[in-house]
DNA sequence: TATACTGTGTTAGTTAAATAGAACACTAAT
DNA sequence: ATTAGTGTTCTATTTAACTAACACAGTATA
């Protein structure tokens, strides 16, 4: 199991959970109409509590990434690999930019950022 | 006031403001032994109750960024510009990393990932 | 085929943190 | 003393998370 959960996030645990599961179906981690590890699982992983998960599975059904079945498990919708990888990839884009524009305001120049980049990108 | 809250942000109100008043500074918006615009004035503003403004100034005082005299203000303290830069550039750079992780994870490769960055510096 | 067992998701009640509303307390000027 | 401007404290409400117990589905077995 790929996920972790960061104790010192301002992102609430059912959140981080949520976009975790969505990064790994992007990623082909869990393929559509799999399995996903039950909700015990993923609690005692994390040691975290049940109903956090279970409310990061509700949440994630809502939004017809995956479906539920009482008793049974939860599993990865059909279409939901590329939906995630839409998500990600705008979640990350918006973040990155606006990471960026503190840095503009703070009168870095596109040199210096462009240095941060590649500074980044070579570790 | 430059300060905006975002309300769907999982970062708490006052730590919004928090690091807002640090970029301000960083930027130098606030000079230092400056007075900053009273919690009433924040809270009316930013449409914010004054105790959260105001715990965001205790948080700030605690830090050394500003100093509080009680009936009269906050004030910028001495050496908080090159500090607060110094947080700003480490908490962005923090952020930005975390991003291109994620990219990294979710198969961009580099040239992606740099063409992401141009478009986005071009904007 | 009835019953118990194991694995599954879900609900109820409690605690802690963030925020709000209202009132309090300090400072300076008149 | 009174007033206007300031930061602060007290109390209540809401939300996230936890503990504990509940409810459903499939399977083994008597």
């Amino acid at each position: 199991m790929k996920l972790r959960i960061d104790d010192t996030s301002p992102i609430p645990i059912y959140g981080q959970i949520k976009n975790g599961i969505i990064q790994m179906i992007a990623l082909g981690d869990f393929k559509e109409n799999e399995k996903l590890p039950s909700v015990r699982d993923v609690a005692v992983a994390l040691k975290v509590n049940p109903n956090t998960v279970s409310r990061a599975f509700t949440e994630l059904s809502i939004e017809k990434i995956i479906y539920t079945k009482r008793g049974i498990g939860n599993f990865v919708k059909n279409g939901a690999e590329d939906l995630c990888k839409k998500k990600v990839y705008k979640r990350v884009l918006s973040n990155i930019d606006q990471e960026l524009d503190i840095l503009k305001k703070a009168g870095f120049d596109k040199k210096a950022i462009e240095k941060i980049i590649n500074d980044m990108r070579s570790k």
